[in-house]
DNA sequence: TTCTGAGTGCTTTTT
DNA sequence: GCACTCAGAA
């Protein structure tokens, strides 16, 4: 705030006078000539950029649109653009707001920007996430929302525990309206841009009987007096700021001459409106974004905003990229058929210059009897690319639900595979990391009363809920933060004299850390604290497992410090940034969620679980209907677009949910990949070959059972220590328990409904008639419209004209 | 205060 | 089927 409107005038001395006007081109301008260069030779940024990407690179005035589609170099024309601003002097580095939704996108696009123009890379104050832009503002502006600058971030944890307290105060039961669904109640408010005024009557109503907006306000308040704020907050306050302080919105709509938002399709409704506050007088708004990979909508992503932006922004010119550079015409052509399946897209079809090759591979989908026998034989064709040279840093494993992890890892194990997990609980989240946070946290805030909860027992002290209770209370009494009035408390009787000697030793500790602060540095006092509080020692004599790796981290906490200047600094980066580079250098597979796999690509991408039930998701059906359906349609299609030279899909015939085997259907996304980019592996390259293999066969066959079809192919190391511990007994006894064991496999063919694609691939007819009356499972009574092989179209009586396989129906 | 057993409930996740 | 949480006993 200090640093207000007059540098930057200087700087562009040609800006209107009123800001909120629309900057006129002018014929002379600095567009004009722009336009005039690149004609004559344009600059070494722009080369080898097609005609629509340098479209949206050059479209710089104005509000633009850009629709990327997976893979048609969304990034780089991100980053050209600022690029193509800054060379042409449109703007300096401070004046431009770039936005991303992730740290790590916001690190890519700093290092590729810097790659353009060096070291003025460094001036791009505003390039970053949403909230560590919001942060920024609101550390400038606290006091307009009655916070001090110096507000700590809660993290989901903390927010957690707030909430608990909250509710535990109201006198509610904790286990039917717990802390958790509270927290999620907030957070699809705060998404949304609501304040505790502005929830609907009906979802106030919705939780604890219509206590939902007070809990809402009470929270609001206790934020406020712990001076902290959550993530919601973060964008919450800053509109609130720019709705009621027009003069502080004008200036930083005076600033940002350009604004460039990355993953546009992922903005929720506080986003949007963040963005349309300060886009209002300045209408250089420049979104990049793929409606067809929208996968947050769970999280308050609105899809809505992407397609509604030519109203929002009047004369918005809209460019699609759809030249596609990464992957095989046979992976473009089944994600692109698989897409097309959806209803309400702005359409876009990916196509790509290259030359089909003899070589190229079609999209592979196989079947397994069970999640084991899918990891082993994805373990296997990963062995076997290996073995061709292919390196594993270039394959990903990309599954619906981290449930789907373990399997992998275990096979992987077993195989003596390297694999690396990506995403799961992060670094920052262990308990020992949060634990010396809290630490830290009560040094550098008196008023942090989470954090001080959170340690002032840790190690084991002797100070129990009894002694917290009054200190509570007694806070609550005179309105003071908890180590404040633990300070007072001491000096009173009020507590035993144990109780009250601990305690005292406690703050005494803090008190002289505190002193520390500035005298020396932050990571020598890091050690320090965790040193005199007892902390490592309480994880030394830990003679648990974990202990050590816990001790691994702590000191992986200090190390990673040093990259700051001070403690502050430190925990304003670690309450924003909370994942951490793995600095793997190592060759490994990925094993990772298709949510966090959006952006990435690998040579060689294995989806496994595709089954009805798990992908698409059931719950996803059940709670969000058809847009459910279409959102886990769009993974799919983000899971396709990941590969560059292969994708192969596995579906299974039985897998284990909440404990208990189920037989699965194969996802009907399969139905919905065009037949003739599809190569259908057989059972015979299967090792069971379940569900593929229309004539039987296979059916029931046990890879156990005799040595024989398989012995060829199946030679890898992990392969015949799984057969060792087959003869041994071990391992896989013990795995199919109850009655769906391979004991019961053995007995021979079985009728499951595992054949669904096999049926749609390979069989012609069906032996249903036009106007018969059937009956379906799910549907009900109706009657067969029409026949296309063993695909019946369907007039339900109840639920309307359906397609439907013939083998779920049934003559009524 | 800490250990133990019963009970529950289970997508996706960034900031 | 497992992992996590919470109530009650030592």
């Amino acid at each position: 705030m200090a640093n207000s409107s007059g540098p930057h005038n200087r700087e562009v001395p040609a800006h209107p006078a009123d800001p909120l006007a629309a900057p006129q081109p002018r014929a002379d301008g600095i567009a004009a000539r722009a336009m005039a260069a690149r004609q004559t030779n344009a600059p070494a940024y722009m080369e080898g950029l097609n005609a629509e990407q340098r479209l949206a690179v050059e479209t710089i005035n104005g509000p633009v649109l850009v629709l990327a589609g997976a893979g048609t170099g969304k990034t780089r024309v991100l980053t050209t653009r600022i690029a193509h601003i800054l060379a042409m002097g449109h703007a300096t580095a401070g004046q431009i707001l770039s936005v991303t939704f992730t740290n790590k996108a916001a690190r890519e696009m700093k290092a590729r920007i810097g790659a353009y123009i060096g070291d003025s890379v460094e001036g791009m104050t505003w390039l970053g996430t949403f909230h560590a832009i919001c942060v920024k503002i609101l550390r400038h502006h606290a006091e307009l929302v009655g916070l001090k600058s110096s507000f700590s971030i809660l993290d989901a944890d903390d927010q957690v525990r707030l909430i608990k307290q909250i509710i535990q105060a109201e006198g509610l039961d904790e286990k039917r309206w717990t802390a958790k669904t509270f927290a999620g109640l907030l957070d699809s408010w705060k998404n949304r841009g609501l304040t505790p005024s502005q929830i609907s009557a009906g979802e106030a109503q919705g939780f604890a009987n219509g206590l939902g907006r007070k809990l809402y306000e009470t929270y609001q308040e206790r934020l406020k007096i712990l001076n902290a704020c959550d993530f919601g907050d973060l964008l919450l306050h800053c509109i609130t700021i720019f709705k009621e302080h027009d003069d502080v919105l004008k200036r930083f709509q005076h600033r940002f001459r350009y604004m460039l938002v990355d993953e546009y399709q992922d903005t929720n409704i506080a986003q949007y409106m963040w963005l349309r506050l300060l886009a209002q007088g300045n209408p250089n708004v420049a979104c990049v974004g793929d409606d067809d990979q929208s996968i947050y909508g769970w999280r308050g992503a609105e899809v809505d905003n992407i397609l509604r932006f030519e109203q929002d922004f009047p004369g918005a010119v809209v460019v699609r990229l759809e030249r596609n550079y990464r992957s095989t015409s046979y992976i473009l052509s089944a994600a692109s058929h698989l897409i097309a399946h959806n209803q309400g897209r702005l359409g876009k079809t990916l196509f790509t210059d290259q030359i089909e090759s003899e070589d190229e591979e079609k999209v592979q989908v196989t079947s397994a009897w069970d999640s084991q026998e899918e990891a082993r034989s994805i373990g296997d064709e990963i062995e076997a690319l290996q073995g061709h040279g292919h390196c594993l840093n270039e394959m990903a494993i990309l599954v619906r639900a981290s449930f789907q992890m373990r399997e992998f890892e275990d096979r992987f194990v077993t195989l003596g595979l390297n694999y690396r997990v990506i995403g799961g609980p992060r670094f920052y989240e262990r308990m020992e990391i949060r634990d010396a946070l809290a630490y830290f946290r009560c040094v550098m805030q008196t008023s942090d009363d989470l954090a001080f909860e959170r340690i002032v027992n840790t190690p084991k002290r002797g100070l129990g809920e009894a002694t917290l209770k009054i200190v509570h209370a007694y806070a609550r009494k005179r309105s003071v933060p908890l180590m404040i009035a633990a300070a007072e408390l001491v000096q009173t009787n009020e507590l035993r004299p144990k109780a009250r000697a601990v305690l005292a030793d406690v703050l005494g500790m803090l008190e002289n850390w505190r002193n520390r602060v500035e005298t020396i540095s932050h990571t020598e006092l890091a050690e320090i604290i965790l040193d005199e509080s007892g902390y490592t020692q309480m994880w030394r004599q830990d003679r648990s497992a974990e202990a050590p790796g816990r001790l691994d981290n702590l000191k992986e906490l200090i190390r990673s410090m040093e990259e700051f200047e001070s403690m502050a600094g430190f925990l304003e980066h670690i309450s924003l940034v909370m994942d951490k580079d793995s600095n793997a250098v190592e060759d490994a597979v990925s094993i990772m969620t298709l949510h966090s796999a959006k952006g990435l690509e690998f040579d060689s991408v294995f989806l496994p679980g595709w089954e009805e039930g798990v992908f698409p998701n059931q719950r996803a059906l059940d709670e969000t209907g058809q847009a459910g359906l279409e959102e886990e349609r769009r993974l799919a299609y983000v899971g396709l677009t990941r590969g560059r030279k292969r994708v192969k899909i596995w579906f299974t015939s039985n897998r284990r949910i909440h404990g208990s085997w189920q037989s699965c259907i194969p996802s009907r996304f399969l139905d919905e990949l065009p037949a003739d980019s599809v190569e259908v592996v057989e059972a015979s390259n299967s090792y069971s070959g379940y569900g593929l293999n229309s004539a039987g066969g296979g059916y029931g066959a046990n890879r156990f059972d005799n040595s024989d079809p398989f012995q060829s192919k199946y030679s890898t190391p992990g392969w015949q220590r799984a057969r060792k511990a087959q003869a041994s007994g071990q391992q896989y006894g013990r795995m199919h328990g109850g009655n769906q064991s391979r004991r019961a496999k053995k007995a021979g063919p079985m009728t499951i409904e595992g054949e669904l694609v096999a049926k749609s691939v390979t069989e012609a007819g069906s032996d249903f008639a036009v106007g018969e009356r059937i009956f379906h499972m799910k549907f009900g009574y109706g009657l067969i419209g029409d026949i296309e092989g063993n695909k019946l179209t369907v007039d339900f009586e109840k639920s309307g004209q359906k397609k439907v396989l013939d083998s779920f129906v049934e003559r009524a």
